[in-house]
RNA sequence: GCCGGCGUAGCUCAGUGGCAGAGCGAGGGUCUCAUAAUCCCUAGGCCGUGGGUUCGAUUCCCCCCGCCGGCACCA
C-alpha cells in the first residue's frame, strides 16, 4: 500500500527570553496554516516547534531568579507549550533542547562532522552578544551589537571550530542547483552575495558557559548554541535514527528574516560536513512593524496573542496576519487596521453571507437544503466562478501567497451576496416556477459556501468547522479533501444545524481598548505578595539591561580620559559612519576616528571640546589609524552618539577627568 | 562605499509599451433575506523629478531626489 506523501515543516525553537508575542504567533500561524492545508491534500504532516533553552542568558535569568537553570527553562517551556495550544497552535513535535534525545543528536551531529574531518580546535578571542547569542565579527571591545544595540563582550577561550570556508563551493552550488532552497528571492541574492564574500570557520563550542549541551569527553566545552538549536529540527523526527520516521529532510523551514543566515548557511554546512540530507526550503518571513518601527520591549509596543484571540477570536488573527501582508514581506501591525479588517471581512463578509443564506434556507424550506432544478445563465456563471477560484485559491496557498489565496476566496464572498442581491429569492412567490427559482437560487448560496468553508479552512479552523456544523454537512471539514473539491457535490436535503453566530460585529474603539487593556495586565501583572518569586520568566524578559559588573577604583583609574579640543574633522571615503578628528589633548595633538558621522558634521565639530580616552591602544579603522576614543553617550534604540561635553563652564585643553 | 528593492487614488497595494486598476475608508442612493449587514454610483490621481529610446511609456534605458533591505562599517 503505498503511503501517504511526507512534509515535514518547522518554526523556530524560539529562545525563552520572553513570552511569544505577535511575530512568534505569526510564524506559528503560517506553519499551522501550511499544516493543514497539506493535510487536506492528502500528505502525512509533521510540524515542530520547541524551546531553545541553554546559553548565558538562561544562566543569568535563572540566576536571577534564584532557581536552578533546570527549573527555570521548565517553567518557560511550560508556558510556552501551554500558549501555543491554547491558541489552537500546538505543533506536532515539540522540542526542548534540554531534552536527552535532542542531546544525543548533537553530540552525534557533532561526531560525524569530526570524523568527517570538518573540526578542528583553536582559540577564539572576539567580542560576543549574549542576547543574540553570537560573536559579532570584526567588533572591537566596548561596541555595542550591530543586531540589538547592546554592549558586546569580551570573551577569549578555546574551542572547537567548525570548518565552514571549506563549505564555500558546496554551498554556491547547493544553492544554483536549488534555485528556490531560500524564499523570497531577494534574501536568496542577499544570502549568495554573502557566501560569495567569504566564509569564515566558526567556533562552535565554549568553555565559559556552563549550561549548554557537553561535548562528549571535551568537558568543560558546551556547544555553541546555534549547533544546538538547529539541530532540534532534526532531532524532533528521530535524530540519529531519522531514516525510520522518514520525514527527514525537512520539506520548510520557516524562520524570520533576522535568524535566515543560520539557516541557509551554517546548518546545511553543518548537515553537508555529516553527509546528511539538507532540507528543501527555508522561507524567511518579514515583520509586523508598529508604527513602522520594528517591535521591541524597551519601545513598550510588544504587541500579544493573547488579548486579541480572547476579543475577537483566533482566527480573526490569524486571518489579519495572513491577509494583510504578502509574505514575506514587512508589514504594518495596528489595531485599527485588525479590527476594521475583522468587521469588513469576516463580520460583514463571510459571517454575514453565512447567516442570511441559512436564514433564507430556514424561512422557505425549514431549515432544508432544498434541490436545484434548473440553471440559468447566472447560475452557470456563478458556479463557473467558484471553480475557477477553487483553482486559484489552491494555487496561492502551494505558493505560500496567503494574501491572494485569501482575496480570492473573498471574491467569491462578494459574488455571493451579489448573487443573492440579483436574484432576490425572498421576493419570490409560491407558485411552482418560483419555489423552483427559490431553490435553485439557495442551493447554489449554500453550495459556494460550502467550498468556501472548505478553502478557508487551513486559515480560519475554528470558524470554518462551525459553519460546516451551520450546513449540516457530514464528517469534519478538516477531512475534505481538496484535490477532489468541485462545484455540486452535494446531495440536497441536509438539514441545517443549529444557527451560530459567527464573528459578532464589535465596535472598533471599544474593542481597541478591551484589547489594549488585556495587554497591559499580562505585560504588567499586579506585583505579587513575594517579591521573591517575581523573577519569572516575564520579569526577566522585561529587564533586558542587566547590571554592570562593579569594578574597584583602581580599574577606574586606569582609564586615562582628558579634556581634548576637535581641531579638524574630515569624512572618510567609504565609511557611513567614520569622521576623521584631530584632537589637542594638551600634551599633543592626536588622529582619532568616532563613528558619529551620521549626527555630525564635520565643520560644527572644529573647536568643540570632548571628552577623550587617551591611553587608548592604537587601531586602525578603514585603514585610518586612531589613536584614542571621543565619549558620546547612545541614545535610543539606534543608539545614536551624543558627544560628551563642558557646555556650561569653560574648560582647560588636557586637563584630565576622574 | 558596494549590491538589491521600492516610490501609482486619503490609506494598503495590483498592474501593462497604446484609452490608469482593486480592497478599505469617505460621500450619495437602494433593497430588507442577513451581523445598522448587502447591492449600485462617486476618487477625475503630474502613475517620485528630469532626460532618452519609440509612432506612442506609468510600463524599456540613463541621471537625480526620497525611502527600505543586505554587506562593509560604526574606538
Amino acid at each position: 500500500m503505498p503511503g501517504k506523501p511526507k512534509f515535514y515543516l518547522t518554526t523556530p525553537i524560539y529562545y525563552t527570553n520572553g513570552l511569544p508575542h505577535i511575530g512568534h504567533t505569526y510564524t506559528t500561524v503560517v506553519a499551522d496554516t501550511i499544516r493543514r492545508y497539506k493535510r487536506m491534500r492528502g500528505y502525512e504532516v509533521v510540524m515542530t516547534t520547541g524551546t531553545d533553552e541553554h546559553g548565558v542568558n538562561v544562566e543569568r535569568a535563572a540566576k536571577k531568579a534564584g532557581i536552578p537553570e533546570s527549573e527555570f527553562v521548565a517553567k518557560m517551556a511550560a508556558e510556552w507549550r501551554a500558549l501555543w495550544e491554547e491558541l489552537g497552535l500546538g505543533a506536532d513535535e515539540f522540542v526542548r533542547t534540554t531534552d536527552l534525545p535532542h542531546v544525543r543528536t548533537v553530540q552525534w551531529l557533532f561526531r560525524l562532522c569530526r570524523e568527517n574531518g570538518y573540526v578542528y580546535k583553536g582559540n577564539y578571542t572576539g567580542q560576543y552578544c549574549i542576547y543574540d547569542n553570537a560573536f559579532v565579527n570584526d567588533a572591537k571591545p566596548g561596541d555595542n551589537c550591530p543586531d540589538c544595540g547592546r554592549p558586546t563582550e569580551t570573551i577569549t577561550e578555546e574551542n572547537y571550530f567548525f570548518k565552514l570556508s571549506a563549505f564555500q563551493r558546496p554551498l554556491l552550488d547547493f544553492y544554483k542547483k536549488n534555485p528556490d532552497f531560500i524564499q523570497p528571492e531577494s534574501r536568496r541574492n542577499e544570502i549568495v552575495s554573502f557566501v560569495e564574500g567569504g566564509l569564515k570557520d566558526l567556533s562552535i563550542t565554549r568553555t565559559t558557559i556552563r549550561w549548554g549541551i557537553p561535548v562528549p569527553g571535551e568537558e568543560p566545552h558546551v556547544f555553541y548554541v546555534w549547533f544546538d538549536a538547529l539541530t532540534a529540527y532534526l532531532s524532533a523526527v528521530g535524530g540519529p535514527e531519522f531514516e525510520k520516521r522518514g520525514m527527514w529532510p525537512a520539506d520548510l523551514h520557516l524562520v524570520g528574516k533576522d535568524i535566515i543566515r543560520f539557516h541557509t548557511v551554517y546548518w546545511p554546512a553543518f548537515l553537508m560536513a555529516a553527509m546528511l540530507p539538507v532540507p528543501k526550503q527555508v522561507w524567511a518571513h518579514g515583520w509586523f512593524l508598529m508604527d513602522a518601527t520594528k517591535m521591541s520591549k524597551s519601545k513598550g509596543n510588544v504587541v500579544l496573542p493573547r488579548p486579541i484571540a480572547n476579543m475577537l477570536g483566533m482566527d480573526a488573527l490569524r486571518y489579519f496576519l495572513l491577509r494583510e501582508v504578502v509574505f514575506g514581506q514587512d508589514g504594518n501591525f495596528s489595531y485599527d487596521a485588525l479590527v476594521t479588517r475583522y468587521n469588513s471581512d469576516l463580520a460583514n463578509g463571510l459571517g454575514n453571507l453565512a447567516s442570511r443564506t441559512a436564514a433564507l434556507i430556514e424561512k422557505n424550506f425549514g431549515g432544508k437544503i432544498p434541490k436545484a432544478t434548473e440553471c440559468k445563465p447566472q447560475d452557470e456563471a456563478l458556479a463557473k466562478e467558484v471553480q475557477a477560484a477553487i483553482g486559484e485559491v489552491l494555487e496561492n496557498y502551494e505558493n505560500l501567497s496567503f494574501a491572494r489565496a485569501l482575496e480570492a476566496i473573498w471574491g467569491v464572498v462578494a459574488s455571493a451576496d451579489k448573487y443573492l442581491t440579483t436574484e432576490q429569492p425572498w421576493a419570490l412567490g409560491n407558485s411552482e416556477k418560483d419555489q423552483a427559482r427559490k431553490a435553485t437560487v439557495l442551493w447554489n448560496a449554500a453550495e459556494l459556501l460550502r467550498i468556501v468553508t472548505v478553502l478557508a479552512h487551513p486559515v480560519l479552523p475554528a470558524s470554518t468547522a462551525k459553519v460546516w456544523t451551520l450546513l449540516g454537512l457530514p464528517g469534519s471539514v478538516a477531512s475534505v479533501e481538496l484535490d477532489g473539491l468541485q462545484w455540486g457535490q452535494p446531495a440536497p436535503g441536509k438539514q441545517l444545524g443549529p444557527a451560530q453566530p459567527l464573528f459578532p460585529r464589535v465596535d472598533k474603539n471599544e474593542a481597541i481598548e478591551r484589547i489594549e487593556a488585556m495587554a497591559n495586565e499580562e505585560l504588567n501583572p499586579a506585583p505579587p505578595a513575594k517579591p521573591a518569586v517575581s523573577a519569572t520568566p516575564a520579569g526577566a524578559a522585561a529587564a533586558p539591561q542587566t547590571a554592570p559588573e562593579k569594578i574597584g577604583i583602581d580599574d577606574f583609574a586606569k582609564v586615562e580620559m582628558r579634556v581634548g579640543q576637535i581641531k579638524t574633522a574630515e569624512r572618510i571615503v567609504g565609511a557611513d559612519k567614520l569622521l576623521k578628528l584631530t584632537v589637542d589633548i594638551g600634551t599633543e595633538i592626536r588622529q582619532i576616528c568616532a563613528g558619529i558621522a551620521q549626527y555630525y558634521d564635520p565643520e560644527k565639530l572644529i573647536g568643540r571640546k570632548v571628552a577623550v580616552v587617551v591611553n587608548l591602544a592604537p587601531r586602525k579603522l578603514r585603514g585610518v589609524e586612531s589613536n584614542g576614543m571621543i565619549i558620546a553617550a547612545a541614545v535610543g534604540p539606534e543608539g545614536r552618539p551624543v558627544l560628551a561635553g563642558f557646555p556650561d563652564e569653560d574648560v582647560e585643553v588636557g586637563a584630565r577627568l576622574k
